[in-house]
DNA sequence: TAAGTCAATTAACCTAGGATAATTAATTAT
DNA sequence: ATAATTAATTATCCTAGGTTAATTGACTTA
């Protein structure tokens, strides 16, 4: 818990009392390799805060092919927005790409968290600004590079989650086959 | 103004002191076809409501091409979040797809906005979550359709658009050539 | 330690969509 | 209306990355 206490006050000031109602409202999992916490298809009302290890969210196509939405490693979070915001079945799935301990919440009960405690609706509208920035330049990379620049990118950007990650997993993310990114890296 | 109002009213009850404070942060502007309202490059601090008309947000690469992030229509806001929240020279341009009317603030007068009008963050979390859905969406289309089934995407979600944008405004959202775009309309 | 998965690499071939360029149509300005 | 721009279409050729399949390597589990 004290992993997400430190994430928090690096926005707001945590008070006793909104710490002991995050802690009622939360409860912590150990979760191993490829265990699945959101399937799509079902209704999300969860969200994962992780405190470590590495997990993913993913759409699959009708041809049975993922493709990788996000990743998410310490200090992220991780859930589908489309799912939850429009009340509708998830069309993604979220597992585990590795052993990993995390915080888990009722997005229902964070939404009253926000209504009770205002300084965490602030915190949030600016999480969610960031995490908009992000993916937009994400999009923008999609539209503008090719693949061994997106992968460049990608290294960049995120090394630790290489580490992590399977071939296939950050080929789906850069939107190529596990071939392509091989053959990208072999031309080095 | 009173589209922005109606816009409001359908999230929250707005008072007679938050109107006159929101008149007192904003004007009303008229631009016409082609006028650029961010550019590239530039620091970021204004973000527009759109009246009437159409708006787009685009990068421009090294090759000079360029790519849409973003289309803008009624009840619409137009801005680079990218820039405003980084805090960083925007990398995208702003301009007008046809004349338009719009609602000009500062983003920094709608922080403070929020701070005096609570229900106004709330309003504003949830629009950012909306949008970060359509995102996700949109980003998940790009990673597995391909640009017939995008543009036919397109097509469905935003007709008004489509009358409004031009053949190679629209190829350059689906990240396509307009010679693609001409390629696959002239295959049906 | 061998058998059985599961992941990554490599190679041969193929295709969606890019590049270039010429032609036609639609706007805009005079 | 006419000329001058600016946008859209069409055609040819080309390439990044997809597809399929075989090979190699790396973990599991027995």
């Amino acid at each position: 818990m004290k992993e997400l206490y430190d994430y928090i006050s690096e926005g707001l000031e945590l008070s006793e009392e909104a710490k002991k109602h995050i802690n009622s409202i939360s409860k912590e999992l150990q979760v191993k390799k490829k265990d699945v916490l959101i399937q799509q298809g079902q209704n999300v009302n969860k969200t994962y805060f992780v405190v470590s290890g590495c997990l993913r969210s993913y759409g699959t196509d009708r041809e049975g092919k993922e493709h990788t939405m996000q990743f998410a490693i310490k200090n992220w979070w991780i859930s589908d927005f489309m799912g939850w915001f429009e009340n509708k079945p998830t069309s993604l799935t979220v597992d585990c790409v590795t052993d990993s301990t995390l915080i888990e919440f009722k997005i229902s009960d964070l939404e009253e968290l926000y209504k009770r405690f205002p300084p965490f609706e602030v915190f949030q509208r600016k999480n969610l600004e960031r995490h908009l920035a992000s993916l937009q330049k994400r999009l923008l990379n999609q539209l503008q590079l090719s693949a061994e620049e997106r992968y460049a990118v990608f290294q960049e950007e995120y090394p630790e989650i290489e580490k992590y990650a399977l071939n296939y997993h950050i080929a789906s993310y850069l939107g190529i086959t596990q071939q392509s990114l091989s053959r990208i890296r072999s031309e080095k």
